[in-house]
DNA sequence: TTCCCTTGTGCGTTATAACGCACATGTGCT
DNA sequence: AGCACATGTGCGTTATAACGCACAAGGGAA
């Protein structure tokens, strides 16, 4: 999916209203000229703009910009590591997305190594599924033991941990947040500490 | 929701990522004073280098633009009815929980095998990662090839498909749908206004 | 035909997005 | 203390988005 698509869009959008270039700079507030140099993608508008036009047309602005672009991720060629507090190296394999208030991470524990994780914001979930290995997690005050293909949802705004078998873990570890509802951004923070 | 939502969420997602503006630069092409900048409110950027955030951080262009003006007007209610048409055999590994608006499934394709699924609900976003074998996802009329360990997130609000390769395939599909709490989606605000 | 209007595009100027570099501050380390 | 490094911001320059205006092409209507 390019960006060039918002040529098309806005060509389809306009020509759906049966809209001149003149009639439309009158209507959204951009001239003419920049309208058409969108239209013959001439021209990479701002936001601003954008926003002036899908407000002309009484459109959001997904009506301008392709759908796929809106959601699809990058194809997930190569995964980026971030590391948690307490020195746990972590792969993103799917990188937070305050759409879905989700994100995936692939964990791979050494034999016996122990990771604990301080209590969450309210309302936020995990879950795990081993991959290879065998994995305690600690729910409430219980270990509960996984084996590989085992899967376990819990709340996470309790501490909890996860300790991996003599032959070491490799687990997803997916996190979901509640939903943040507008600007309400700081209290559906993902759980990456800044730390490199 | 109005433009300069997109400072919110560039810093949310940047810290969220735990990356300096130095790194945050580096990885997306754009000059880290430009995304300073664009943190700060003082400049709107323009659709390409929006796209280039968004492809540096791995995520759909929602993840920077508010949602509410994504939203398109007669999107109406989505519909929680998960069906997943019968011939191949899944395996729940997390069922359908309304405070999450997720579901994973374990799905196993028989060499060669391929199941092709309708357009699900507006909004709903798949992510797929392959445990065994090989698999080809249809995304947008392109068979996007994954091996094992590899992940995949994508709008399946548009027809969709899976082809194992010839030693089949076994796979984590995760649904992710949007939460239907009535929400303010005809608010229309003003653009950022060029400053002087 | 001529006149008038509307269509979309091209041109020159202005506003500003985007860049590279340098600076001030802060933090950790010895 | 001092040093080294990283962070984020300010400055000057370049690239380009956006503007207003003017022009050429295509319709009707007389």
């Amino acid at each position: 999916m390019d960006t060039d698509d918002i040529t098309l869009k806005l060509r389809d959008v306009r020509a759906a209203s049966g809209l001149s270039l003149s009639k439309a700079a009158e209507l959204t507030g951009v001239s003419k000229a920049m309208l058409g140099q969108i239209e013959r993608g001439e021209s990479s508008p701002t936001i601003s703009t954008l926003w002036k036009i899908a407000k002309g047309f009484q459109l959001p602005l997904s009506a301008l910009i392709g759908t796929d672009a809106l959601r699809d991720t990058n194809d997930g060629d190569l995964f980026r590591t971030v590391t948690f507090p307490g020195s746990i190296a972590v792969k993103i394999v799917f990188p937070y997305d305050p759409a879905l208030g989700a994100e995936t991470f692939h964990v791979d524990l050494s034999p016996n190594q122990r990771y604990d994780s301080a209590a969450h914001a309210a309302g936020v979930t995990e879950e795990v599924f081993v991959l290879d290995g065998t994995l305690e997690v600690l729910r409430g005050g219980d270990w509960v033991p996984l084996q590989s293909g085992q899967g376990l949802r819990f709340a996470a705004d309790l501490p909890h941990g996860y300790r991996a078998g003599d032959v070491g873990a490799t687990f997803l570890n997916m996190h979901h947040y509640v939903p943040t509802n507008g600007r309400d951004l700081a209290a559906g923070q993902p759980a990456m500490e800044p730390r490199q």
